[in-house]
RNA sequence: GCGGACGUGGCGGAACCGGUAGACGCAAAGGACUUAAAAUCCUUCGGCCACUUGGCCGUGCGGGUUCGACCCCCGCCGUCCGCACCA
């Protein structure tokens, strides 16, 4: 979409527009110094991939899990185009401005929903993925467990319907079989067939019809809508009791893709369906007793129950809990018969939907198969693939260019070579990155979209790294895409992801004039003194009201170019900065004064390495025997550092991880510092030179051109990026001695610094003669002195 | 409406399993060096009092559990995110 939307705008073709993009991207990757393997680039909108993709599209084909269906779908009449509900503002075209009309329209579709429950169940295996992001998929596969029940028509109701098929009985799905009793109305969608029956012998019902239809595209009108609904005249017999007659309306919020269209109303415990009878005044029934409530006196008026509690009101349900009664209608609707089938049937549902990925646009992969009179519906032959797009296409017109090139979709049937039409619809390109990671594992292999050894050498992704705005979309189809991968032979195995992980955005300030015309940060001076920081125009000085900070986007003009950051303080600082400024999970705030701290941390960084080198000298001293204090002490902080940048690094915990690398070199400054040039012994030249190896091998990772300039002045002779991590010495962290803060009363009071080895008794002794802690316990006994291991003492008096 | 997450100094954020709240950094203030500025270095930096050694308060608010609570429980308030008539 944004290729075309460029390919109109500035009259470029798309696939020029993309390359362009392509480039500049990967020449700013490579320029942050990322260590990708480019050897394996692959460009989705290429036919070296994307022909492998419509393979896949074929298999899946042959294996049943693609559909062609009808589907209503947003269709913009002045662009000729299908918009997704995203690209529908106020009910019209985000670009057209025309007024958005449901159409009906033959939709390819991959059968996701096959993989519902599978999809849901291994969920849990997930352990690595975040909860969130588990919890949303588990939300929008959305399972529930309930019941198909027919109820027959009262034929006395039926009038001009009495010959029509549609009405001689009513499906409808529930998960609240128990709450029957409570049933005061039925409710279809306007597009139930049943509606559509009667709407033949009932204008008003048509016109009703066609006014919920108006209304059911725009999201902010469905939020807003009123309860409506018709009542059809039509009754349907209640299952257990042949006398009761319950009116069936048509209403404004049943949606007919999902269950049945159908439902049976129970307001007293639904909130929409209390919400309707008291539109249309049919009362509400409690058959639920909230625990500790009078069932005599037990009303429901605005506010439906759907807690727990005992049937009341259902005669053979009565004083039953609700898992009992459901099972008991199940049983009895599972035994009862209507027209010779059971009349109700136990049902899992779902609300995900299969995956409609036909796009009436050029720039995407070519769905690749041929229409032919005779033959329906025939896949290109594989040794035909790639099916290619055509270069000469025109973007001046609206619609899909595809389809209004001259020639390129007339092609003779592979079946009986008569005149044929290619598809022209093209791949939703949320198809193109639901297996690039698979290529990703052999993107030279030209006979097949992969090698199935490889893919499983690789897969799963250890690590994968992307925003929680791909929570749903990207990582399902992912997931489904593996599976079905595996179905058709492509690799083994049906998670693509072992672990997950949602990284934040870089964020900036808003900047606005009072005119409220946005001002990009490079047009703006802050000033920042004791009061707090204004903004000025460097054009003209005029202050400037400084907005909140928001994602970077062209629109508020908050964005920053990567190229201006590395050319004016380099790929590293750009790292540093985002790496240390807030944990990896939360946005990052790009702020001038915080990159330019970050960058004067750097060169901190670069003066104590120098100075390390300068005390050490150039020929390193073997390591001693035995070290004297200062130098034990440089060695221990240098390991525990290690020890807890290491821990950090795994946990993804880069922000505290710096954090640590900053302690260091704190304290490595002070070891420094402490000591005179000409009094420097072999053992503690050892340990600074360990130390400042250490230091520069933990930043490696974050900075890797400046670590590797440190480590050539350290007098190494390797490269720092082929070296090994260094491997904390866990012994040197432990002292002989321990300092545990002493409590009174939980509060604490002094420190105690004590052998490792004392006894409780000795820890105990020591605490309860510091000067502190007898103040504080102003010659009261203790009462008791809890001393944990390693931890804290704490005195109670 | 439903579901979830979060709330810690002026700011970004630390605090592992219930055990020293505020690591580390930014900003700010004062000082040293300098003719001056930049850079660098030193000091202070949650609040209030005593200003000396110390005391009291403090992790959105109100309760509770505990020797001890940012952390666990109950009830509020606020912010953000996802879903949204899914029967």
């Amino acid at each position: 979409m944004p290729a075309e939307n460029a390919a109109m705008q500035n009259a470029t073709h798309p696939a020029k527009w993309t390359y362009a993009n392509i480039d500049s991207m990967r020449a700013q990757l490579k320029s942050m110094g990322l260590s990708l393997d480019w050897a394996r680039e692959v460009a989705t909108c290429d036919p070296s991939y994307y022909g492998h993709q419509q393979k896949l599209f074929l298999d899946f084909l042959a294996a049943g899990l693609v559909a062609r269906k009808k589907s209503k779908v947003n269709w913009d009449p002045v662009d000729h185009t299908v918009l997704a509900n995203e690209q529908v503002i106020d009910g019209r075209g985000w670009r057209s401005g025309a007024v958005v009309e449901q159409r009906e329209l033959t939709q390819w579709f991959l059968k996701i929903s096959d993989y519902s429950e599978a999809l849901l169940a291994a969920l849990d295996t997930l352990d690595r993925w975040p909860d969130k992001v588990r919890l949303m998929q588990r939300n929008w596969i959305g399972r529930s467990e309930g019941m198909l029940v027919r109820f027959a028509i009262d034929a006395a109701s039926r009038g001009a319907l009495a010959d029509e098929p549609e009405a001689r009985e009513l499906e409808i799905y529930t998960t609240r079989p128990d709450t029957l009793f409570g049933a005061k109305f039925m409710a279809i969608a306007p597009d139930h067939p049943l509606a559509a029956a009667a709407a033949r012998h009932d204008p008003k019902l048509a016109a009703f019809i066609e006014e919920c239809r108006k209304i059911g595209t725009s999201v902010a009108a469905i939020e807003t809508a009123e309860k409506k609904g018709y009542d059809t005249g039509l009754r349907a017999v209640h299952p257990f009791d042949a006398d009761w007659k319950v009116p069936v309306y048509v209403a404004n919020f049943i949606l007919m893709d999902y269950g049945t269209g159908a439902i049976f109303g129970c307001p007293a415990h639904d909130q929409r369906d209390l919400d309707f009878v008291n539109v249309y005044g049919l009362g509400a029934t409690p058959v639920v007793c909230p625990p500790g409530v009078d069932p005599n006196t037990f009303v429901v008026d605005k506010i439906a129950y759907d807690g727990d509690g005992l049937m009341i009101n259902s005669r053979f349900l009565d004083g039953m809990t609700i898992e009992a009664a459901k099972a008991e209608v199940a049983r009895r609707l599972e035994g009862a018969t209507l027209g010779n089938r059971p009349q109700g049937k136990r049902q899992v549902n779902f609300k995900l939907r299969d995956w409609g990925i036909s796009r009436q646009r050029y720039w995407g992969c070519p769905i690749p198969v041929i229409h032919c009179e005779v033959d329906g519906v025939v896949p290109v032959p594989e040794q035909d693939l790639p099916v290619k797009l055509p270069d000469d296409v025109t973007f001046d017109a609206p619609g899909n260019p595809l389809d209004r090139h001259p020639t390129w979709k007339r092609v003779a049937c592979p079946k009986c070579g008569r005149p044929a039409r290619r598809e022209t619809d093209t791949m939703d390109t949320f198809v193109d990155s639901s297996w690039y990671f698979v290529r990703f594992t052999d993107p030279w292999n030209r006979t097949a979209p992969t090698t199935e050894a490889m893919a499983n050498r690789w897969l799963p992704v250890d690590q994968y790294i992307g925003g929680i705005e791909h929570a749903i979309l990207h990582l399902l189809y992912s997931r489904f895409f593996t599976r079905a991968m595996k179905k058709t032979g492509h690799l083994d195995l049906e998670e693509p992801f072992a672990g997950l992980f949602t990284q934040g955005m870089v964020v900036h300030e808003t900047y606005r004039n009072a005119d409220g015309r946005w001002l990009a940060p490079n047009e703006v001076r802050i000033d920042g003194d004791a009061d707090g920081r204004r903004a000025f125009a460097l054009d003209g000085g005029k202050p400037i009201e400084i907005g909140p900070i928001e994602k970077m986007s062209k629109s508020k003009r908050n964005t920053v170019d990567p190229d201006e950051i590395i050319s004016s303080y380099g790929a590293d600082t750009a790292r540093w900065f985002m790496l240390s400024n807030s944990p990896p999970d939360r946005d990052v705030i790009w702020t001038e004064a915080g990159v330019q701290g970050a960058f004067k941390q750097i060169q901190r960084l670069w003066r104590l390495v120098c100075e390390i080198e300068r005390v050490v000298g150039p020929a390193r001293p073997a390591r001693p025997a035995a070290f004297s204090p200062p130098a034990a002490a440089v060695r221990r902080a240098a390991h525990a550092a290690l020890a807890k940048i290491e821990d950090q690094i795994e946990r993804l915990g880069f922000n505290v991880g710096i954090a640590t690398i900053y302690e260091l070199a704190n304290s490595l400054d002070a070891a420094i510092g402490a000591i005179a040039a000409d009094k420097v012994g072999d053992d503690l030249r050892y340990a600074l030179a360990e130390a400042g190896d250490i230091l520069v091998q933990s930043f490696a990772p974050m900075m890797p051109h400046l670590a590797e300039e440190c480590w050539q002045v350290l007098g190494n002779q390797t490269m720092i990026s082929m070296s090994p991590w260094p491997e904390a010495d866990r012994s040197l962290i432990v002292s002989d001695q321990m300092t545990l803060p002493v409590q009174v009363n939980g509060r604490k009071r002094d420190e105690l610094t004590i052998d490792r080895s004392a006894s409780q008794a000795e820890i105990e002794a020591a605490a309860l003669a510091l000067d502190a802690v007898r103040r504080a316990m102003d010659n009261r006994p203790a009462k008791k002195v809890i001393v944990v291991p390693q931890r804290i003492v704490n005195v109670v008096v």
